[in-house]
DNA sequence: GATTAATAGTTCGTATACAAAGGATTATTA
DNA sequence: TAATAATCCTTTGTATACGAACTATTAATC
């Protein structure tokens, strides 16, 4: 016999998964006021820190799939938020910059992410959200 | 001054998302040999516990978009995984069942998640294994 | 210096994920 | 019972996610 609502809290890839969607899910419809997705404002403050990365850097960074990525810059090109660069001495590269429009909501942008962060982590006392992101950066 | 290296590992919009990735691509590959999907192989676990479940129970069960249930089941019938039967007391409704090939493959399908799952969490104490779940089902 | 290998990006195909709208059917209610 | 609401499911459109194949370009090696 199998069961499931007893075996399901136990699957890791079930719980990450379903955690990942209630998290996001807010921040979506937050983000939808700017007309950003999560993936592209991560993007964003990928390049604040680190002005002029390339696409490469950028996976690296945000551990993204360059295929994944291809998409998800053309579209952020598009609607204006950053600029893409060809480099002069590598003709593979072109190098990525926020564009004015990103740098004007750059603190709006920021404090954002802040706000989700707190919304999903206020249920927990510090030391759980401590132990938390503690145990998730040990599976990635 | 916007950071990010140290900021990232304090959202939990990615924290969990990455986690996640990271957690899901190691089971996709060894559900590829089968055929199947995460949320496939999930479709399954749910129509085993509760055999002849609707699209919306089964929804509910794995916190699953009624839009993305639609697309999946209907591979999963292309596929030969479950059948869909009418309910002839309700014109809406199509009760869901596993095929016999998916029967023959139970104990197997089933092993894969728990095998998947320890190789996830063994890095962790049992201690911590406990709590991250916990902490994982409170955020859902 | 020509061949081969490695790297950067793009494109394609498939599978979620989900908002929004639509069609069919059943339930409710005035 | 006719009109309305609620439910089930599908369809459409957009955005990841990622394996695989492909182009272009640079690096490495013989």
């Amino acid at each position: 016999m199998s069961k499931l609502p007893e075996d399901l809290p136990e699957c890791m890839v079930f719980l990450l998964g379903k955690a990942y969607q209630k998290a996001h899910g807010n921040f979506k419809k937050q983000l939808k006021n700017y007309g950003l997705t999560n993936m592209q404002h991560l993007v964003l403050e990928g390049l604040w820190y680190d002005e002029g990365m390339t696409a490469a850097e950028l996976c690296k960074l945000l551990i993204m799939d360059k295929a994944t990525a291809s998409g998800i810059l053309e579209r952020m090109v598009d609607t204006g938020w950053i600029i893409k660069k060809p480099d002069p001495d590598d003709g593979r590269i072109q190098k990525l910059y926020t564009s004015k429009k990103a740098n004007q909501m750059k603190e709006k942008l920021i404090d954002e992410r802040k706000k989700a962060n707190k919304h999903i982590l206020k249920k927990f006392t510090l030391e759980e959200q401590l132990l938390l992101k503690r145990l998730l950066r040990d599976l990635i």
